[in-house]
RNA sequence: GUGGCCGUAGCUCAGUUGGUUAGAGCGCCUGGUUGUGGUCCAGGAGGUCGGGGGUUCGAAUCCCCUCGGUCACCCCA
């Protein structure tokens, strides 16, 4: 493998045909549906102030351990986005847009993890955010976005789970409740859990490990700590899921890993996807994050989808295929002229996928070419048909007929021969 | 960050208990007479056996380190 001196870093990859072409209508998809809801694009820069990741929360994995940050020459401390929120927000607090804001975007973060199937140091992302407005309807309407956006690509074993972590004054008195059950149960409980239970006890609820799951299913959940009007709140949004038609299920121990998240939470988890990485999205209210970085206090609630593993459960289900588009036409010309150029330009420049071998090969060697290439015509020409100013019309995919046309009417030509 | 498995041509892999010029298929290139592809035939190019160190008369084959991949934990998209 070590024929490069040079290789993508660890967590790396180049996207090539066809799945850079996969990527970018996946993307196209998800902008439509965006857009056709009335969200705008925003394009943020990929590196920001550290201190607009830190916000995020400081025990979370996320900010203490996966951020790629770096000091540039100007002495300023900065990091590669891990998400797409804190930007969403900062620029939020920035610029002051009327309310409610609505954007939508796409593009990679970077996180310093162990990559894994279905993680990676630079992942894309497609998401969406809306801040000022705390109207639970707003959290049915990104919901179904997301649910939309995951049927328009084709992906069936998409299961939506919902919860609500309630607002930050609910917090207090369910973390004692927590913390005094976890504690009590700690003999039951890994190692690790143990650890996480001192700086943050709501992630032991995430934990995966078997031998937490009995002490897990018994804690006390934050659904029964909710104040009246989160409580209300969530109903609404449940409510409105039922009436929209979209099926979920209400996990009470649904955390999730950014410390911002208040009242509604939610994650897709591909079923089709055996792998530990499963969660093909998520997201949640904010409720704090705005003022949290100098902006007014303003609610905001929004999703991110992660692509590599929406891409990666479409294989799964074998939908969303890879489509290769070959190109139309193919041009050999052996001639020492330039003739060959002049007609892949007059081709081009009509609009038409054309194009041709290089390096003055042998017509045996340019045809073989022409056939792999996919191209359903070959348009041919010799010193023959240099000289006679025609140019050999070649079908290549169905036995193959030819006919001489003159070169006037080449173009005229193809176009009636293709779709 | 912790642990398991893995690392031979562009790709998929084979390489016997360590033994002398490292193989196959696919792909690629060039030919198969007089300019024409998809089948077939014949040639050919391409590998510091991930990298470094060690053991040995001798290592792709054994040991150590390292880099990378992969899977799980962790985390989350």
């Amino acid at each position: 493998m070590a024929r490069s001196d040079f290789q993508t870093p660890p967590g790396t990859r180049d996207l090539t045909e066809p799945t850079s072409s996969r990527v970018r209508r996946l993307v196209a998809l998800f902008a439509e549906e965006a857009e056709r809801a009335g969200f705008g694009q925003i394009v943020p820069p990929m590196f920001e102030d550290v201190g607009v990741f830190v916000r995020l929360g400081e025990s979370s994995d996320v900010v203490a351990k996966e951020l790629y940050s770096f000091t540039d020459k100007g002495g300023r401390d900065l990091a590669l986005r891990p998400e797409f929120t804190a930007s969403v927000c900062r620029s939020f607090a920035q610029t002051r847009p009327l309310l409610p804001w609505k954007t939508w975007y796409s593009g990679p973060s970077f996180r310093y993890d162990k990559p894994q199937k279905g993680r990676y140091r630079q992942f894309d992302q497609v998401g969406a955010e809306v801040i000022g407005s705390d109207d639970p309807d707003l959290d049915t309407e990104l919901i179904a976005l997301a649910w939309r956006f995951f049927a328009k690509v084709g992906l069936r074993d998409v299961a939506l789970s919902v919860n609500s972590l309630g607002d930050f004054a609910d917090r207090p008195a369910y973390l004692d409740a927590l913390g005094a059950y976890l504690r009590s149960n700690a003999d039951a409980l890994s190692e690790q859990s143990r650890a996480t239970m001192a700086t943050n006890p709501l992630r032991v609820l995430d934990s995966k490990r078997p031998q937490d799951a009995a002490v897990i299913a018994e804690a006390p959940i934050l659904l029964d700590f909710l104040s009246e009007s989160a409580a209300v709140a969530f109903e609404r949004v449940t409510a409105g899921l039922k009436a929209l038609g979209v099926p979920f299920q209400v996990a009470p121990r649904l955390v999730r890993g950014l410390d911002y998240y208040t009242r509604t939470t939610f994650e897709f988890a591909a079923s089709g996807l055996d792998a530990a990485q499963n969660a093909v999205g998520g997201g949640g209210r904010y409720d704090g994050l705005v003022e949290a970085l100098g902006g007014p206090p303003e609610p905001g609630i929004g999703f991110a989808l992660g692509v590599d593993r929406t891409l990666l459960a479409c294989d799964a289900e074998a939908s969303f295929p890879a489509e290769r588009r070959p190109i139309d036409v193919w041009v050999v010309s052996t001639t020492a002229g330039t003739e060959g150029i002049e007609l892949v330009e007059a081709l081009r420049n009509d609009g038409i996928r054309a194009d041709r071998a290089y390096g003055g090969r042998s017509m045996k060697a340019q045809m073989k070419v022409a056939d792999r290439s996919g191209a359903s015509i070959a348009l041919i020409m010799g010193e023959d048909e240099a000289a006679a100013g025609t140019v050999a019309v070649r079908m290549l995919r169905d036995g193959g007929g030819q006919e001489p046309i003159d070169r006037s009417r080449v173009l005229e030509k193809v176009r009636s021969l293709l779709p």
